[in-house]
DNA sequence: CACTCGTGGTT
DNA sequence: TAACCAAGAGT
């Protein structure tokens, strides 16, 4: 699978000369090739929008500056910095990986992304990604940006919901790379497809007017770009209810909640949690000889990708002395403390408002 | 391969 | 506003 004609020939010099005069070069982690930064960053920028990233990448970075800080860290302190990040095997899998890179890598990440994808939470094209922005390896991406900008430039027909036409795409984009780039044209030309997708080829209303290949675009050309990617399949969203138990209580003047930790797989795997219920009989049976005390709270709406939870808050605050709650696997956390647990976010959010 | 996994932004 | 999806990977 290749690409020939102008199209080969002209992309990625178009798209190096371009970035380096209108692409972005101040994000936080650009201008450096050391591995863990760029590491940190691709893993990070998984699935999530830069503005986002911005928030935890530094505090991150602040708290585990290099390998050996992060991989000497406990699980629970990693979850609790990534925290609201979402996508949380993300965060169990860059832990791991910091400690695979420490133990059987002396410390230092793999050089090729052949070996970077042997790795826990590196696919093939963060592997990509760490290999080309830190040594100028000479191999694609292939992230959403990539998909949506080489669809259009190609008039790509396949389904891209479907992964046969995902690979089929990732080599179009192989045979699209620089054909001798040194270090800094993959750097440029990496940057460059990121950029491009995030700034001017975007999903709605591409601004083609500002595309450096836009004499080269097939889509462009037939005034088809809307028609790209090709995308046939929808995510179906099934609605469920959850009770949030919150069990509240003041030992020596000290406010603490009850947190459980969520199952090792499923919603918010790993986590800490209020105890969930599936619904409100059960969220009391937990509360135990307390549920009289319930308040029920507003319900709060939450989507997650495949999911529509409709969280009902149920509070109780047991008096002193009262029996321990009827779960196992929990503990009490003084509200000081919450910031250094893994919490999800509307907990989170829930736990910072709750009425006196 | 199809499915699962968070959260926030955009239209 | 419900749908779509963003620097995807693991199972």
């Amino acid at each position: 699978m290749k690409v020939s004609g102008p199209v080969s020939a002209g992309f990625a010099p178009a798209l190096v000369q371009w970035q380096r005069r209108d692409g972005r070069h101040g994000l936080p982690w650009q201008g450096t090739r050391d591995p863990y930064r760029v590491w940190l960053s691709e893993i990070m920028l998984q699935q999530t929008q830069v503005s986002t990233v911005l928030g935890y990448y530094p505090r991150f970075l602040d708290r585990f500056p290099d390998v050996h800080a992060l991989a000497a860290a406990s699980e629970d302190e990693v979850m609790s910095m990534w925290s609201g990040l979402g996508y949380y095997s993300r965060a169990r899998n860059l832990h791991r990986c910091a400690r695979t890179v420490v133990s059987e890598h002396g410390g230092s990440f793999p050089a090729t992304s052949s070996v970077l994808a042997t790795l826990p939470g590196i696919g093939d094209s963060t592997a990509a990604a760490i290999a080309a922005f830190c040594h100028g390896e000479r191999v694609s991406i292939a992230d959403g940006n990539v998909r949506r900008v080489l669809s259009r430039l190609l008039a790509f027909e396949g389904d891209l919901s479907q992964a046969r036409a995902q690979r089929e795409l990732w080599q179009l984009a192989q045979s699209l790379l620089p054909e001798h780039p040194s270090a800094d044209d993959m750097v440029a030309y990496t940057q460059g497809l990121m950029d491009l997708g995030a700034g001017v080829c975007t999903l709605r209303q591409p601004a083609c007017e500002r595309c450096p290949v836009a004499g080269l675009c097939e889509a462009r050309r037939s005034n088809t770009t809307d028609r790209f990617p090709v995308k046939t399949k929808r995510v179906a969203r099934r609605h469920e209810s959850w009770w949030l138990l919150v069990l509240r209580k003041t030992e020596a003047g000290q406010l603490s909640i009850w947190l459980e930790r969520r199952p090792p797989r499923g919603i918010w795997a790993g986590l800490h949690c209020v105890p969930v219920a599936g619904d409100d009989a059960q969220a009391l049976v937990v509360a135990g000889d307390h549920a009289g005390a319930a308040r029920h709270l507003p319900a709060l709406a939450h989507a997650l990708t495949h999911r529509e939870l409709r969280l009902h808050p149920v509070l109780v605050d047991l008096v002193p002395g009262a029996a321990e709650p009827a779960t196992t696997n929990g503990r009490w956390v003084p509200m000081e403390q919450l910031s250094d647990v893994g919490l999800p976010a509307p907990v989170r959010s829930l736990l910072q408002q709750l009425p006196g």
